[in-house]
DNA sequence: AGAGCTATATATAAGAC
DNA sequence: TGTCTTATATATAGCTC
């Protein structure tokens, strides 16, 4: 968009897809450490691309396992807050059903269990959250170049039942019920990377 | 960076940085959206803000699923991959030992087993893989305001012990020897929300 | 809080090397 | 392929309503 305004299109050139894709991760990263900064948010990257044919962490692989284990906590907390409201309305006996339930959920989570680095007694900004927790944002690949046009998913979990906000959250990490496919044969050259051409402390 | 050029710090007022927030949350899914676009590359967000107490997920909880469930994939790839190196050097029995191993990779990873919806044909650009995967970007949060400081993890994974290759994968996606943490209590609220005022469809 | 409106700061496509 | 340069397209802070 500068000596020539592109149509918003897929690049056929090899070349000069992949220069635009170096640049435009390298304006992605910034904008995203802006964003940390400006708002106290937690951003962190993982990026994959078969012209790189390399996957990278940004800003780190342990910044990237530190901003999950947060998410991990988050998740934890919206599983005991549910616990908390169903008290209001269920007897002793029926709590502890959906307590073998949520162990279930725990299980199937546990792959989002990095080491938990946190709490670290970060003040929880303007949440209503009753425990202190850094503020996070989540930013990560979308399934295909048609983009935006699934539908546009606005539910207020808060508002329907606690079990279907739990099998919702379920959903998104795990597939319990789903044998995933296991013959897949090859593959891309997979490689760990810090994008040193980033230093979000030089900025400006 | 407009009127006035802001002091990269955090932003004290809320109301303001609440402003920012949303601002550059939607210039960072457009962004997004033209990277996914001109490079042929998947790209999804979850963004979880206390000042919006809410999780929002671009460009829809279906979408995530599917990038989860692709990442999941090229995982396997690698995996598959390895093995497939392995037998150049080691004898069948050793195999069979390794596969064991594997299968608890399998295991911890199923959290981000998400409903399988690919391979689907796409053809995969210019990377070496042997199979056919469109290719992809991921972008997750980090973790905290002090950005970019982190060693800068930079491995050839191809390059090193295949194990280890694998433990370094196992290490991201979960910590099997860590229990937990359980105790949290109350919560942010969440939900889940479309941004519908992004349309990438629309953009330009 | 949200919806425009500008003036500027940035991001970046093409070229040149 | 990488780096630098530069002309423009975009992004967005601060205001107003």
């Amino acid at each position: 968009m500068i000596r020539k305004k592109v149509k918003l299109a897929y690049i056929t050139n090899g070349s000069s897809r992949k220069a635009t894709y170096k640049k435009r991760k390298k304006g992605l990263m910034k904008k995203m450490s802006e964003l940390s900064t400006y708002c106290g948010i937690d951003t962190c990257a993982i990026m994959y691309s078969p012209d790189e044919s390399q996957t990278e962490f940004w800003p780190s692989l342990l910044g990237v396992e530190q901003v999950l284990s947060k998410f991990k906590m988050i998740l934890e907390m919206e599983k005991t807050k549910n616990m908390m409201n169903q008290e209001r309305f269920l007897s002793q006996r029926t709590i502890k059903l959906l307590d073998e339930k949520f162990s279930n959920v725990d299980k199937s989570m546990d792959a989002f269990t990095m080491t938990p680095l946190y709490p670290q007694g970060a003040s929880s900004s303007s949440s209503s959250s009753m425990v202190a927790l850094p503020p996070m944002t989540m930013v990560m690949p979308k399934a295909m170049p048609k983009i935006g046009t699934e539908e546009n998913v606005q539910l207020d979990v808060n508002n329907i039942d606690p079990m279907k906000r739990q099998q919702w959250i379920m959903k998104l990490m795990n597939n319990s019920n789903n044998s995933s496919p296991q013959t897949y044969v090859g593959g891309n050259k997979m490689m760990f990377q810090f994008d040193h051409n980033i230093n979000p402390n030089n900025v400006h």
